[in-house]
RNA sequence: GCGGGUGUAGCUCAGUGGUAGAGCACUGGCUUCCCAAGCCAGUCGUCGUGAGUUCGAUCCUCAUCACCCGCUCCA
């Protein structure tokens, strides 16, 4: 299987879906480009997920599944953030661990740990503590990228680049309360870059440490919360199976009571097979969490710890004043039909968009057999995007390139540029390598231009896994690839 | 971070202590009425990067970067 990896990696590489960064200084480890197909392919996947969050959600019906109807509504916020914010989400301390590492056995600890581990050499003692034990300097761990605000910035002008896109839409809560007349249930969606100084950046795309990530925090009453987390877990399972994934790969996942971060009532993972993994392991693609009133009550009292009695409490410095004071503002919500004040609890469908787009490369990558002009059996090479993914919707071919051919399928490769479909024409080479070409990227159809269009006006539309074919009228097709774009 | 492997043309790879080659791809032309076709012509290389040894390094040595595998980590 990793041979398998290692051939969609060099597919990405040959026909423009993904580069490596910097390539021609070395590369950068844990940075990735998209190249002139995977930013068509990663745009859609992005576009696919906001017309499902904000674009067509109807707020006026009652989606299949969901407890009453709701209002959803986006958001663009600034990666770089007032410090505090990361503070008080809780990123700060645990962001920043200070490690030792021991080099008799290889092994790593946070410093804070030291004392509660065992020594892998003598698990009756702890890290340090054994004869042979050669424990590193603590090192600081910043997970966070840090900036400095202003050209002069000194310590007091550090600043964070977000790790994750979340915080922008809690801190953001009351002005779109204030703002759009949403009334609780709704969510607010956002997707961009994140950064997080990964480890081990490894597996292409999939551990990296700029990514996208497409989020959606959803503030409803604490009485419907479990509900609602229900309701996002399925439905944001179906959507990767809507857009092509197969269930055999795709898994949903609750976690495990222990498995739980600090805050959460219940998460579940979308989780994806990929090819760079054992078999019957999986990657995560989205966590859908419930996030109860942790962050709108981290940011209003400051960090929260759970305390003995397993109740969130703002955690007290040494000095009994909070360690994290938040910003005191109120971001409680007032119900004025039940006339009820409360704090909002949260469910968080948390998706990478990066991981989505490789899951859907991976899924895409086929190879079959198909008979060559002379019927022998040769290899080909395929990615069956669905076409709502597909970077290039249609390739526009002219049997040869003579008697008028190029310039009716030139005519065609127009209109669909003017309908707003993504077109390619291509009059060069043999048309089974031109078919080949389209299908190496994935391209769901090919029309072809032939003779018989110069007699009465049809062309022929080839579709990339059946290969079948069916004639058109040449007038008509812009419509029935749109029609089949929206279905 | 530790251990192992890899790095030569766009891709797959060959090669030698005397400054590099194949197939495919790509570009142009001719031919070609449906699945990587044929003929002709053509383009492409800081041999990952840096240093050392040497008269001379793509080849030997060291360092470094990147990728892959295993361990570790993964809020």
């Amino acid at each position: 299987m990793e041979n398998q990896m290692e051939k969609i990696v060099a597919l990405c590489k040959r026909r423009g879906f993904i580069f490596q960064s910097s390539e021609i200084y070395g590369g950068l480890n844990g940075f990735w480009d998209y190249g002139p197909l995977g930013v068509e392919l990663k745009r859609n996947v992005k576009d696919a997920w906001w017309r499902d969050m904000i674009t067509m959600h109807d707020e006026f019906s009652v989606p299949p599944g969901a407890p009453q109807s709701f209002s959803m509504v986006g958001l663009d916020c600034s990666i770089i953030m007032h410090p505090q914010v990361w503070k008080c989400s809780g990123h700060y301390d645990l962001f920043h661990d200070f490690m030792v590492d021991c080099k008799a056995c290889n092994a790593r600890f946070r410093v804070d740990h030291v004392k509660s581990s065992e020594c892998p050499l003598k698990p009756s003692k702890h890290p340090g503590e054994h004869d042979k034990c050669q424990l590193t300097e603590p090192r600081e761990f910043n997970l966070m990228f840090k900036t400095t605000l202003g050209a002069l910035g000194g310590a007091e002008d550090v600043a964070f680049m977000r790790p994750e896109t979340a915080q922008g839409m809690f801190v953001n809560f009351k002005n779109v309360v204030d703002t759009t007349r949403v009334k609780v249930p709704f969510g607010i969606a956002q997707a961009g870059k994140s950064f997080r100084n990964e480890i081990t950046p490894r597996n292409f795309t999939f551990r990296s440490r700029e990514f996208e990530q497409m989020e959606m925090e959803f503030f409803c009453h604490p009485s419907q919360s479990y509900e609602w987390y229900k309701y996002w877990r399925d439905r944001r399972y179906a959507w990767y199976l809507k857009l092509g994934l197969s269930s055999e790969k795709l898994q949903l996942r609750d976690h495990a009571k222990d498995e739980l971060s600090h805050y959460s009532v219940g998460t579940a993972d979308v989780e994806y097979a990929f090819p760079f993994l054992e078999a019957g392991e999986f990657g995560e693609l989205e966590g859908i969490a419930h996030r109860g009133d942790f962050d709108l009550r981290s940011h209003m009292e400051g960090k929260l710890v759970k305390n003995d009695a397993g109740q969130l409490v703002v955690e007290q410095g040494p000095d009994g004043k909070p360690r994290h004071p938040g910003s005191g503002k109120d971001l409680s919500y007032f119900d004025d039909q039940t006339r009820e004040r409360f704090i909002p609890h949260v469910i968080e469908p948390a998706a990478g968009a990066d991981r989505a787009t490789l899951a859907f490369i991976c899924e895409a990558y086929t190879e079959d057999r198909q008979p060559d002009e002379k019927g022998e059996l040769q290899e080909r090479i395929l990615m069956k995007f669905h076409p709502k993914l597909a970077p290039i919707k249609v390739a526009i071919l002219p049997l040869v390139k003579k008697d008028g051919m190029p310039e009716v399928g030139l005519n065609l490769y127009r209109e669909f540029k003017a309908a707003g479909i993504p077109a390619y024409f291509d009059q060069q080479a043999a048309i089974g390598k031109r078919y080949r070409r389209q299908d190496e990227i994935g391209t769901p159809w090919c029309i072809t231009v032939d003779g018989q269009t110069l007699q009465d006006q049809t062309v022929t539309i080839r579709d990339r896994d059946s290969l079948q074919q069916w004639r058109a009228p040449v007038n008509k097709v812009v419509d029935e690839i749109a029609a089949k774009l929206r279905g």
